[in-house]
DNA sequence: CTGAAAGCGCTAACAA
DNA sequence: TTGTTAGCGCTTTCAG
């Protein structure tokens, strides 16, 4: 048949090494591969003659001839508050350097949850948080496409799952507060539909039961996450006729803003307000008064999550399925003081 | 004779659909394509069953039979500051989604700049910044790569490339500020290996001159554009015996910073001191005093430079060769007043 | 240790 | 309007 004509310059292909190096194509493809054995002199010439043909193989061919694949695709649903977040950035970062050292090839989706997934395009799939897109996962799942999700404990599907005590950590922080004699703590939300942020909710409230204090509506105010409404809540919080002596508050971008909020109502903190932030973002260090927060090992839940779907991929026993709840951490610096009594 | 199933579930191919629908596998790719002609009633029918069948066709296949490809790589350098930045997430924002609606796959690679990157990979390259890797952009374009360059104007390379104004976008700074009598003015810089930092930094020296102030060296603070260095340069540059009356900063989340630190030591903002930031970050609206800045349109030139690469993926022709900058935009809000004389 | 050859799933020229 | 069929570039038996 007659061959289509291409307009760019074809590239060279493993023929071409082959030819050049003086051997068949398979002893090239047994050198690429690192697999098979070939004899010394013969893998040196092909190595020459690859990088003297700047030879690239195709990954297309590559993954249909072998059936396997090196794309990870890492599925971050969208939503409105999505991009207030320090997180999401951690979580590229974390899992985006692994992958150029694992020379896996990440690809981004950015999903309105509701639209289906190309699943032939990676063979292996990290959720990042679910949200609204249990479907897709459950697709991916069912054709048989290795998954892993981060950032979301899920209890009622058979997937391996990494996340965060976000539970424990917001528990924490309410004990820390009652331990330093607050009795009035109130907690500013971030976005609910988010798991991590109604189990920070779920935990202050456990902190307080616990603590036999009594839980006050009025002092849990939801939000979307972002500064704006963080400041909003500040407002409202501070300026209460019966108002708070401490506030845990459900991202540090936010406790920033608290923080920023009291300052300019006139309150000192920490004598006045005493506030807890989540995420240990670093622009917490900065302020004159350094933020007392909950550190969350994003960086490496994302990079376990991937380790743990490349060894998904790359063995064809079955894998034991792990449900990893990674520890969180109090980070006490300089945003509480204890109320005097 | 009934062959076994097989143990994996193999998931099935075009020619499963062209069974189903009872026609042959070209008339499958035919309505998959949407390009020749086929009988309405048969592509009802092949459309019945792919859905039945849940098909998705093979990437791979689809790319390695074609020599097309809808994967479009995002190479994003990695250096120190990378991720102080707002910048870098509304880049993959815009991109993200707009991938998404165009139905290409994102390949996302944060690059050491050293490694060579897999140019097989993709059908296209968006380099945002070019930082100590162009190279690999030059490698790209003699592999005969679609390629178009982000946020960075390179003139001496046969490329697209789409920026914005920084040079521009600074010095409109200064001359808003010298309008409002302003003389000692400083600037706060982020990032020099970047070339938004250095073509601001430019800009500022192109107005001080311009409007005949004296380029004060010591006015001059050099930052990797986080908050920590951020609050340094201010706290440096408010305690000078001759401090300046305002400073421009190459980042808004660099200008929040200078202007709590401005508070803490007593200064009024914009009354005893005038602050201008860049990049219109949300976060600036929101503390007491909103942020004065330079809007650039990131969302927009991110996706103009995917419909770019698009249109040079997508057609054979040779397209014309574009090096736009986009125009920047001085929102005026709190920030600054006038000085007293 | 090496090479020949059979596909992997799809596209696109060509024939019908 | 359709079906037939030759590859796309590589991996992977299977002989040698």
């Amino acid at each position: 048949m007659v061959r289509k004509p291409s307009i760019a310059p074809k590239s060279n292909s493993i023929e071409d090494v082959a030819r050049l190096a003086g051997v068949s194509i398979a002893t090239v493809s047994r050198v690429l591969n690192k697999q098979g054995s070939v004899k010394e002199k013969n893998r040196i010439r092909v190595l020459d003659a690859i990088k003297q043909l700047k030879f690239q193989p195709s990954v297309s061919a590559q993954r249909l001839a072998s059936g396997r694949s090196n794309v990870v695709a890492l599925v971050i649903p969208r939503y409105e508050g999505m991009f207030y977040s320090f997180y999401v950035l951690e979580l590229i970062r974390g899992i985006g350097t692994l992958c150029e050292a694992l020379k896996i090839d990440l690809l981004l989706q950015l999903t309105d949850s509701r639209s289906l997934l190309n699943l032939k395009g990676a063979g292996g799939i990290i959720f990042a948080d679910l949200i609204g897109n249990r479907s897709q996962l459950e697709d991916a799942l069912n054709a048989g496409v290795p998954c892993v999700v981060i950032n979301n404990h899920v209890e009622d599907l058979k997937v391996n799952c990494i996340s965060v005590d976000n539970l424990g950590g917001a528990e924490s922080v309410v004990n820390y507060l009652v331990s330093l004699g607050h009795k009035k703590i109130a907690h500013i939300s971030g976005d609910l539909i988010t798991q991590a942020a109604s189990m920070r909710l779920e935990g202050y409230r456990l902190g307080i039961s616990k603590n036999n204090l009594s839980l006050r509506q009025e002092y849990i105010i939801k939000t979307d996450y972002s500064r704006g409404q963080a400041r909003q809540a500040a407002e409202k919080l501070i300026k209460m006729p019966d108002h708070p002596t401490a506030v845990f508050v459900s991202s540090d971008s936010m406790a920033l803003e608290v923080m920023a909020v009291a300052r300019e109502l006139g309150k000192r903190v920490p004598q006045d307000l005493s506030i807890v932030g989540f995420d240990d973002n670093p622009s917490g260090l900065y302020g004159p008064v350094a933020l007392t927060t909950v550190r969350q090992p994003l960086v490496k839940m994302a990079q376990e999550g991937l380790k743990k779907l490349n060894a998904l991929m790359s063995s064809d026993k079955p894998q034991k399925m792990e449900k990893a709840i990674l520890p969180t951490e109090l980070i006490i610096r300089e945003s509480c003081s204890p109320i005097r009594s």
